[in-house]
This record gives C-alpha cells, structure tokens and sequence, in this order.
DNA sequence: TGGTAGCTAGAGCGATCTATCTAGGGGTAT
DNA sequence: ATACCCCTAGATAGATCGCTCTAGCTACCA
C-alpha cells in the first residue's frame, strides 16, 4: 500500500489540505511531510499546484463516498445507516483532536471564487454525494424528488456539523444533526 | 458613514475573508482594497494580522446576528422568520454571483487547526449565534433544550447549504435546507 | 511659536511562496 | 554494453508574504 511516491504525494496532500487548506498548504510542505523530491511533484503534476488540487478532491471525493456507501451498506436500515454515518463523523473529530473534517469543504470555500477548475472539481464530488445518497434513499422506497432532497439536506447538515464542531471544540453539533436527520428520514420513508 | 481608516480597514477586510479566506487574503492586498496606508494597519492593529482577524470575527459575527435577529423579528411567527432568512442567504448568494456567503465558516475551517486564539474567536460568534437563536425558539415557546437544538440545527444546516450552493453555483441546497427546518421548526412549536 | 500625540506614507527586510532548471541515478530493451 | 526513459534530487529564480522602520503631516494645547 503506498509505495509509490505518487500515491505518497496525493495521500499526503489530502490530509494536509483537510487541516490546513488549499492556500494554508506549501508545496514544500508537502514535499517534507511526503518524503518525496521537490521535482517529482512538478513530474507528476506538470500542472503545479492547481493540477495536484483537482487530482485530490477527485480522490478524496471517491474515498468519501466509498466510504459513506460502506458505512450504510453495512447497516440493516437506512436510518441506522444515517446514525452510523454521523456517529462515525463524530468518533473520528474526537480521536483526531478535532483536526480531521471533511477534505472536501474547506477547500471548496477557499477556491470558490479563485479558481474555477478547483471549484468545479468540488461541485463534482458534491454532485456524486448527493447522487449517491438519492440512490440509497430511492432504495429504502423513496420516490427521487424527495430522496434527492433528503441527499442534499443529509450532505448539508453534515458539513455544517463539521464546522461548528471543529470551531467549538465539542460533538454536539453532529449529535444534534445526527437525531435530526435521522428523524426526517425515517418519516420519508413508506410505512 | 465609514469615514474613519480603521472602519476602512475592517469592513474591507471582512468582505476578502468572506471570499478569499484568511490565509487567502494578503496585507497588501487589504491596504490596497482599502485605499489605507500601510503604516496604519500595524497602528491600528499592532498585533498583526491575527489581531485584525479577531476583531473582524468578532464584528462580522455581531452584524450578522443583528441582521438575523432584524429579519426573525420584522417576521409575523418563528417560521417565517426562518423562511425569510433561508430566502435572504439565497437571495445574497445570487446577487453576489455566489461570492457572498458566510463571513465566519470559511475562516473558522482554515485557523481550526493553525491558530487558537482565532479558533476561540470564531467559537464565541458561533456560540453567541446559537444564544440568539435558542432564545428566539424559547420566546415562541419551545422548551430549552430542545430549543438550543433547533438553532444548532438551524445553523449548521444554513452553513451547510452555503457550503453547497457556492460550490455548485445554485441555491437549490439552500431551499431543501429552508423547507426542512420550517417544518422541524413547526413541529416543535407548542400547538 | 514650540511641543506633542495621532495618523499617514511607503521603502525595504527576511522569510516563504510556487515554479523552473539542470544533472544524475537506475531499470529495461536492444 | 549502450541507449533510452522514468524518476529522483535539489539549487535557485522571481514574486509575494507578514512585518518593521523612519520620516513627515496635521491638529491641538501650552
């Protein structure tokens, strides 16, 4: 796993950008942390520092939502499935000191309005989260207008939780969306 | 009205944060945009950057309660209240070509894990939000917790959907995230 | 008129940023 | 062996970063 100075590159980046941003990220910085040579970043991301953006949202995305997918596959409802996922979101602030958030949002606020390829690639991953969550929900018996809409508000309350747990220092905004979110959805679903 | 350098500094300083964030947005380019000296930044704030962050934190998170507390209060009942400052965030987003969105989420996710003093910061305006909202539901007879818990919901579903909307350039998360809070908000008023 | 405080004004410092450059190592194919 | 190519390696360029410094302007008071 790992082995290659590529995937030590962008697996470094990922983590790097989720505590300290796009902008709050060096180049060097990656290097170091990486164990790479400064020359195979510019090899392999010929594009500089935008290029190696966009390969890592991608990425992060993916993992994201492979994730998301396993964490309610693995549960026997749907419900369930949304309590594991924010119950999971919270165990992972905590034991990361409040460090670990979600990859995908802090970079997307930055770049909005900077860089429009960079903006783009996170409006894709939003987009597939949100497409994959109205799958799951279509699943459970959902009809696609509604599940849609509890895709985005799950997604939604999710990010906000981040922020307001990561800023306070404390779980309970991800507790409170947690119950939240968990009771729209089950009162969306076919009784 | 902003008649005074220091305003100057401050109120263009909040609007780069909003969009550029705080690693994002340079001294210069605040001098600059400010049409101030630059020997007055370091005489008004001669903590540096840090220091002109915190205030405009700080300012930035009281004019947003206000406008919030303005619109909730200029609204016949709690729910409207909270249709009208959904529609008002989208009707910003739009107007500003989604540049406009949270003065204080994007700061708060990049200094979470680089600097205390502004993580505190961003904590106290949020927590200060929530005491408003929590006193609002209060007001309109909802229990106490459970009202602390509709504004915490209420928040981060906002900050959610702002996350959203300005990553794929449509307010559509901002108006799943209205509809859903109407209706919680609904359903735990007193009957 | 001279002194003082508050603010303006911008040159410039050291550090750091992204990115480019040249040079060489190491494996594979011929 | 030789040629070739992928990747390593890091010095360095040029711009920008936050910040410090000195000097001067303006208004008010003695």
């Amino acid at each position: 796993m790992e082995t290659t100075t590529k995937d030590r590159i962008l697996n470094t980046t990922a983590e790097l950008f989720r505590r300290y941003g796009y902008t709050g990220t060096g180049m060097k910085q990656i290097v170091t942390e990486a164990r790479a040579p400064f020359g195979s970043v510019y090899h392999f991301f010929p594009g500089g520092k935008e290029q190696l953006g966009r390969e890592v949202i991608g990425r992060s995305g993916q993992m994201y939502q492979d994730l998301f997918e396993a964490i309610i596959g693995a549960a026997p409802d749907v419900v369930t499935g949304v309590h594991d996922l924010f119950s999971g979101a919270a165990e992972v602030l905590r034991q990361s000191d409040y460090a670990d958030a979600c990859p995908i949002a802090t970079v997307a606020l930055e770049v909005a309005s900077t860089s429009e390829p960079l903006r783009e690639a996170t409006a894709g991953v939003f987009e597939s989260w949100i497409a994959a969550g109205t799958a799951r929900f279509v699943m459970a018996g959902v009809d696609e207008t509604r599940a849609r809409e509890l895709a985005i508000l799950l997604i939604a309350s999710l990010e906000g939780a981040f922020i307001l747990s990561r800023a306070t220092r404390t779980t309970e905004a991800m507790g409170v969306a947690r119950v939240a979110i968990e009771q729209v959805v089950r009162a969306a679903l076919p009784s």
